[in-house]
Parts: C-alpha cells; sequence; structure tokens
RNA sequence: GCCCUCAUCGUCUAGAGGCCUAGGACGCCGCCCUUUCAAGGCGGAGAUCAGGGGUUCGAAUCCCCUUGAGGGCGCCA
C-alpha cells in the first residue's frame, strides 16, 4: 500500500509548536517510507480562517524544511491530483455536499431544526442533571410537518450524521493500541453547518478518503473524533485509514501550551534566532526517541530513523532552556559563511553598520564568538563594540578599572603598541606578555584592564585575537578614551 | 457531571519479566583547561520507577483499584 499522509492545519494563526510537531511527524513518516506528504487547508470555520494565516503557515512550513509533495501552494496554487486540497475549495465545487445528500437519502443522517439557544439549554440542563452533555437527537424524528413547520419560520437546518446507539467502535490505534467507544456515548454531531459549510469530522473524513491518505497522525487531542470518524466510514463503506495519535505538548507548568508560556509559534522562534535545524530536531526529541536517546541528528538522518514506535504516550512539557542548548550545538556546526549570512540580518536590525566593515572582516569578527552564541538574536549585542564606538559598562568600570596601577598599565600599553610594527595577534600578545613581566605585574592584571579599554566590558573574545581585529588606530584610541574616563573615577 | 487517554530523575527520555545497585540528554554542583565569558574534558548530586493490592521463583515492565494530570463532550478545528 502506498503511504500517503497529510498535515492539515486550519489557518487561523500562525503554525503553533504543536503544530510544527504535528507536520515533522508526518514529514518524517512519509519519508521514512518513501510516502507522499500533502498539505490540506481545513478553512471550513469561515469566521476565523484568513489568508493570511495561510501564508503564514507556508512560510513557516518552508522554512522547517517541511516541503509537501502534494497540496495547497503559495498564491492559491496546487500541486497534485486530489485538488483541491483547500476545503472551503472543496465545498464550492459540492464534494461535502454530494457525500452528506447521500447519506440523508439513506437515513444514515437527518436534518436539525435546533438553534444554537437550544442546544445551549440542552447542554445547560444535561450539566444540571448531571447527565452526559451530548446532543439528544430530539430532531431525529422530526415529521414532515414539523419540519416544514420550521422551515416556515425560516430556520435554516444543519446535517446530523445518525450515530449507532449500540455497540463499540473499535480500532488499533499506532501508537495506543487498542482503542474502544460504546457507541452510546457518541453523539449525532453534525456534518453539514446551516451554513453549507462542512464541520471539521465530516469535511477530515470524506477527505482522508478522497484524497487516499494511509496513515492519520494527528495530536490526542482529536482521539475522541476517531470513532465518530470511523462510524461515518463505516456507514459510507469505505475503509479507514490507519491512525496513530501524538502526545500533546504542554508549557513548563504542565498545562496545555499556550501564549502565557512565552513564545508558541514558529515564527516567533524563527525570529528569536533558533535554527530551522534545531528546532525540527528538538520537536523530533518531544514524544519520540531512539533507542540509545539520541540527541543530536545529522542533516537526513531523523527521516531514516523516524518510527512511530518510538513515539511516547505520554504528554511532553516543552523545555525551552533545552532548546538553546541545542540550538548553540547547531550554531557551533555552522560554518563561517553560514554564520555570517545568518547573523547578518540580525545585526542590521539592531541597527550595527555592518558594511563599516569589509565582508571577510565582519564574518571574521562575528565567527570569533561562535561557540558562545545560543541565539542568533542575541550575537549583535556579544560583538557591537567591533563596530561602534567603545561604551564602558558600569560594572567593568567598577570591577577593574578602579584598581591599582592601572593607569600606569595602560599608559605602557599604549607605549607598547605604538610601537608595533606587525600589529598582529601573536606580537601583541608578545608585548603585552613581556611589558606585565619586566614591570612586575601579574599577566591578568595587565590583561583585564586592557580589555576593559577596548571593549568597554569584562568578558569578550580571546584578548589578542579582539585586539588584533579592533586594529592598531583603534586600539589606541580606545586606550586613550579609557585613560580619559579614568581621570574622572574617584 | 459523563467519556477517553496517560503516569520512570526538576525536564525530555531508555526500558517491552531476570542484563536495573534503573542508562542517556538538558539543567544544577565541583574540578581541569584558561586573561574573561563561553566551549570542551572529567566527576557528582538527582528516580524507594505516582500510591496500594495482586500474578510470578522473580515486576519499572503483566492485571486490578486509588490518586494525579491531560484531552473530549461546539452549527471550533
Amino acid at each position: 500500500m502506498n503511504i500517503r499522509v497529510r498535515f492539515a492545519p486550519s489557518p487561523t494563526g500562525h503554525l503553533h509548536i504543536g503544530g510544527a510537531r504535528t507536520a515533522l511527524f508526518n514529514y518524517l513518516f512519509a519519508k521514512k517510507s518513501g510516502g507522499t506528504f500533502i498539505l490540506r487547508i481545513e478553512d471550513t470555520d469561515e469566521l476565523r480562517s484568513t489568508e493570511e494565516s495561510m501564508n503564514s503557515i507556508f512560510e513557516s512550513m518552508k522554512w522547517l524544511g517541511l516541503d509537501w509533495d502534494e497540496g495547497a501552494m503559495p498564491d492559491l496554487a496546487e500541486k497534485g491530483n486530489s485538488g483541491p486540497y483547500v476545503q472551503s475549495k472543496r465545498q464550492d465545487a459540492g464534494i461535502y455536499k454530494k457525500h452528506a445528500e447521500r447519506l440523508l437519502k439513506e437515513g444514515m443522517a437527518y436534518r436539525c431544526y435546533c438553534t444554537p439557544e437550544e442546544l445551549e439549554d440542552m447542554r445547560r440542563k444535561a450539566q444540571l442533571e448531571k447527565r452526559p452533555l451530548r446532543y439528544d437527537g430530539r430532531c431525529r424524528k422530526l415529521s414532515n410537518a414539523q419540519a416544514e413547520d420550521f422551515e416556515r419560520q425560516g430556520r435554516r437546518p444543519a446535517l446530523r450524521f445518525s450515530m449507532p446507539q449500540e455497540g463499540k467502535t473499535q480500532f488499533v490505534d499506532l501508537i495506543h493500541k487498542e482503542m474502544e467507544f460504546e457507541n452510546a456515548i457518541l453523539y449525532d454531531f453534525i456534518m453539514i453547518k446551516a451554513s453549507g459549510y462542512p464541520t471539521y469530522n465530516f469535511a477530515c473524513a470524506i477527505d482522508d478518503h478522497l484524497m487516499e491518505i494511509s496513515n492519520v497522525i494527528r495530536g490526542d487531542d482529536h482521539i475522541s473524533n476517531t470513532p465518530l470518524q470511523l462510524n461515518l466510514y463505516n456507514a459510507l463503506g469505505w475503509a479507514p485509514p490507519d491512525f496513530a495519535h501524538l502526545s500533546m505538548i504542554l508549557g513548563s507548568d504542565g498545562a496545555r501550551l499556550s501564549k502565557r508560556h512565552g513564545a508558541t509559534s514558529v515564527q516567533e522562534y524563527r525570529k528569536q534566532g533558533i535554527l530551522a535545524e534545531t528546532l525540527r530536531n528538538y520537536l523530533a526529541l518531544l514524544g519520540w526517541s531512539t533507542s540509545d536517546s539520541k540527541q543530536i541528528f545529522e542533516k537526513g538522518e531523523l527521516e531514516e530513523k523516524f518510527d512511530l514506535k518510538g513515539c511516547q504516550k505520554n504528554p511532553a512539557i516543552f523545555d525551552p532552556v533545552k532548546l538553546k542548548w541545542m540550538n548553540g550545538e547547531y550554531i557551533r556546526k555552522l560554518s563561517k559563511q553560514e554564520l555570517f549570512l545568518l547573523a547578518k540580518s540580525y545585526m542590521v536590525e539592531s541597527g550595527i553598520d555592518i558594511e563599516c566593515q569589509s565582508p571577510e572582516k565582519a564574518a571574521d569578527i562575528i565567527c570569533l564568538e561562535q561557540e558562545k552564541y545560543k541565539l542568533l538574536s542575541e550575537i549583535p549585542s556579544m560583538i557591537d563594540f567591533f563596530f561602534k564606538e567603545v561604551i564602558y559598562s558600569r560594572d567593568a568600570v567598577d570591577k577593574v578599572f578602579r584598581a591599582h596601577g592601572v593607569e600606569v598599565i595602560l599608559n605602557g600599553i599604549k607605549d607598547k603598541y605604538s610601537g608595533l610594527g606587525n600589529f598582529n595577534e601573536a606580537e601583541i600578545e608578545a608585548e603585552t606578555r613581556n611589558f606585565a613581566k619586566s614591570n612586575g605585574f601579574k599577566t591578568g592584571q595587565v590583561f583585564h584592564p586592557v580589555r576593559v579599554a577596548v571593549s568597554g566590558r569584562t568578558e569578550g573574545p580571546t584578548l589578542f585575537k579582539m585586539i588584533e581585529r579592533l586594529g592598531k588606530e583603534q586600539t589606541l584610541k580606545r586606550i586613550d578614551k579609557a585613560l580619559e574616563l579614568l581621570k574622572t573615577l574617584v
């Protein structure tokens, strides 16, 4: 059998972490088995769906490298032979109506004239009487006269599926194994809303069948929808796909991941400077693992190793700290050129005039601190002093410049550096050490003030590499500036 | 309230009856390296496997109950 899987987001916002994880698992499952990965847009919520969200989802998917073989594409284009892949277009094509009418004709669906208010009352009453909150099926046996009466009142009916009231619905979930539901607790869900739009449970099942989806891999929150959809398949005489329900992703407090836990969309993490590779790797490990608990995967390795068998049944808490650690790992693996290209936009964004150095020089400077970066967004603040006027941090001044002998040291170093013909790392280091030794200073005693004088801070790249990159002119200028500052200290 | 699901270090997890005195990773602590901050190396603390009953010669692993957590019960998806 051909493996065909789909990711079916509804365009009501940006692609969030949970959705991205579902998309990734579907993608990996397809790649692993040489199957087809399909992107379907479920925009049957006519009030909340937006084209903007749809495009944002496309963009996040592309960025994550989750390229789909079939489905909706940007600019209203489509790819594949099972289209359209946007449900509103399928609705326009009459696809849902056709199958709904067949069920209606065969007596497996019925018109429901209940108003939202009536349904709300029904639920309230059930709540009060401690009964299950499901629809009581009152419109199932409406007489023609009653129906006509409602029609005359101007009520537009919704179409409900007639759920079997006895027996059980069973299926084998690829992750959870055997699942069983009493049909009596299932309910007559709405297939077609009064507006004519299909509901999720209806459109989803119809499309999965028509698109020949072999495996439905989705979040745990859909478990209770599965028996509903299974009964629909059954009524239609269709063979259902296999199901696999992924555990949820929770926030640090164990509650469902939401805004108050911090960034929740792929886009936000991208902005922070998480690499796409990092996010893929991290997300893959939320609810899935290999038997050796491998953490970092090489390019293409996830596609090769992914397996539904390694999926966890229990929910996973999203850990931003581990994400950051992993991002550092991936940043360290970047080539100089890759890092430079990635960092560039963050530099420009934070107002650094990157053009004041040659691209080679700028790349060189950025890579000086490569092993320290955890987020691309923190790069500018770590190396900005190479590109603009030095600013002495309060902290550094208090900690270093107030020590004895700083003035003597800076003056001495200034002299030494001025006389240097070859202003390179080795020469600078030799000269600096030499100065310390011949004047009876400990190396640290000299290094620290020099560091603060040229960079304005106590932490940074290897001192002599840093000074070489700064250049003779800048270095001397900054030592002078530090000397001026010293005079103002009391 | 009803239904469903889940339960191993703080967190992500390995574990499919004896290999478990429970392994790895993040984080934390210490040491080494070192001019700083990182990175790296080495080491450490951290889980009576939610609790209680069974089954078995033997259970983290199988069964039952309890508890806790999550999900669903929408003309949302």
